[in-house]
DNA sequence: CACAATAAGAAACGAAGCGTATCTAGGGAG
DNA sequence: CTCCCTAGATACGCTTCGTTTCTTATTGTG
């Protein structure tokens, strides 16, 4: 639109350029996303974006990384159930849109780019979600809901598994009905077992 | 090689060429295959495979549908973690080699055409797993490890999920130390607090 | 202040692969 | 024996890729 009076260096035109990679992603998703395009629309050109990442994927986890979502509040209904149905409802919601075919493609590239790998089970693995689900079930605790359990890591990862792959296989937003499921006769009962256990 | 000395049709034809395209899979993996590739090596050419399939994800479902595994015989290890363990073996087994990066691809593909996302899905939950798992529960039961459970469909499912995610994000082979992980820090509570309940 | 180093931006490239259209000729059905 | 379906060959236009080449704005160094 506006003329370019000046040509934009460094952080500014990274900015620019990543700002630019999301716009594209929440527009067209990964998949229909090229380099063209977005170079076009942070108004440089290709090799300007080919001279800080290697290709679609390192690009898209950059930007990914600019527009990281807050830290999530531990929810805090009154009962263990309700607090894992409202969490694995944040997460649901997080998964929505471009995020869930954005996260298939880039599980696609990882295959042929290792460090695109790396990259992704980094930002998968930093999943926010180990101080709110410890508070949940230290108040659960409280509450004698639940005998007092210390989770594996393995088991805080579990809600981001599952309901990824609702929300990659189901090709539609993930119900309420299939996160009551999940809460019920999954999470809810390792839960159980591993406090009893 | 040979010189061609007949056309084929129909059936001959249809098998030759998703013989060609599972093993371009093993050879190049789903993302570097091609369809030319395909017509070359089962010595055809292009417009005959797009006569049959719509693209590249159908042609590999297809050509997997071929090579489907036979259904899984239970494990006996005499008890119920060894037969787990063993389960969840033979599951990862089957997650390698270019199973998960197949699988990943089409997920990829699965959002732009819900097609294949219905033919993806149909795939993945037709898992001969349910058999297996009751036997082996069952079995469990009569040596009173643990109490008669009946698992829901998406607890069934579970293994399957789990090792995919693993060989997916893991970028390398599912380790038999993950697989004990998954097993004592996951499905066995799980399946306690399910029978527990 | 001048000038050298750096990096932005434009343009064009060859290589792939896509999916399609056009044509020919093989071989089964009647 | 003829007709018709379709296999198979070829080639097209298109898109995207990732790179190369070149010009020129900007920075910061002396």
């Amino acid at each position: 639109m506006a003329e370019r009076k000046s040509r934009r260096r460094g952080e500014e035109l990274e900015r620019a350029i990543l700002d630019a990679a999301w716009a594209e992603l929440l527009e067209s998703g990964y998949a229909a996303l090229t380099i063209d395009a977005v170079a076009a629309r942070a108004g440089t050109s290709k090799p300007v974006i080919y001279r800080r990442w290697a290709g679609r994927a390192e690009l898209v986890l950059a930007a990914w990384r600019q527009h990281l979502p807050v830290r999530p509040m531990a929810p805090d209904t009154g009962d263990l159930r309700g607090d894992l149905l409202a969490l694995f409802r944040l997460i649901a919601r997080r998964a929505e849109g471009m995020m869930s075919e954005t996260i298939a493609g880039v599980m696609g590239e990882a295959f042929r780019h290792p460090e695109v790998a790396q990259l992704l089970r980094e930002r998968l693995r930093s999943a926010p979600l180990g101080g709110a689900l410890s508070k949940i079930l230290a108040r659960a605790a409280d509450r004698g809901e639940l005998p007092p359990v210390d989770l594996p890591a393995r088991v805080t990862r579990i809600p981001i598994d599952l309901i990824r792959n609702e929300a990659i296989l189901g090709g539609a937003p993930v119900t309420d009905a299939t996160i009551s499921e999940l809460v019920d006769d999954v999470y809810l009962p390792l839960l159980r077992g591993l406090a009893a256990g």
